[in-house]
DNA sequence: GGTATGACTGTAT
DNA sequence: GATACAGCCATAC
C-alpha cells in the first residue's frame, strides 16, 4: 500500500511540474525526477508521461532527454508530431534535437525550490 | 521468479 | 560526438 502512494505521489509531482513548464521552453527526465524528489527515476517519468501524454494537460511534448533530444517522439502517435508541437511554440528543431538546448531547458529545481 | 526492454542519466574512455 | 558500463524501476514474456 504504502509503495502505491509513493508512486502516485511521484505521478502527481511529475504532472504538477510538467505543467508549470512555460510556454517555447522545455526540461529533461532528469530534472522532473530531481524535482520530483527522485533523482534516479528519469526513467519512470517517461513511463508516466507515455501515460500521460497531454490527455491531462500535461505538455509531454516540452519533455526531452537531457541532450534535448525528443526520444519520445513515437508516443504521440506519429514521428514528427512532438516537433511539430515544440515548433508552434517558438521552439526550433532540427534532426529530432531542440536548436539551443541551453537556452531552451527550463530547470524546474530553479523555478520550484526557489 | 528470472530475463529482456524501455520517452533516461552520469561518468569514463 | 560516439561507445561502453552501471544504476534505477515498471512491464511483458
Amino acid at each position: 500500500m504504502d509503495k502505491q502512494l509513493d508512486r502516485d505521489a511521484f505521478r502527481r509531482a511529475v504532472y504538477e511540474i510538467v505543467r508549470m513548464v512555460p510556454r517555447g521552453r522545455a526540461t529533461s527526465y532528469g530534472a522532473i525526477a530531481r524535482a520530483a524528489g527522485y533523482p534516479t527515476l528519469s526513467r519512470m517519468v517517461g513511463r508516466i508521461m507515455a501515460g500521460a501524454a497531454d490527455g491531462d494537460g500535461v505538455p509531454a511534448h516540452r519533455v526531452v532527454n537531457s541532450s534535448g533530444v525528443l526520444s519520445g517522439r513515437a508516443a504521440f502517435g506519429t514521428p514528427g508530431r512532438m516537433a511539430e508541437l515544440l515548433e508552434a511554440e517558438g521552439i526550433v528543431v532540427t534532426n529530432n534535437r531542440i536548436a539551443g538546448w541551453k537556452e531552451v531547458f527550463w530547470d524546474p529545481l530553479n523555478e520550484i525550490n526557489i
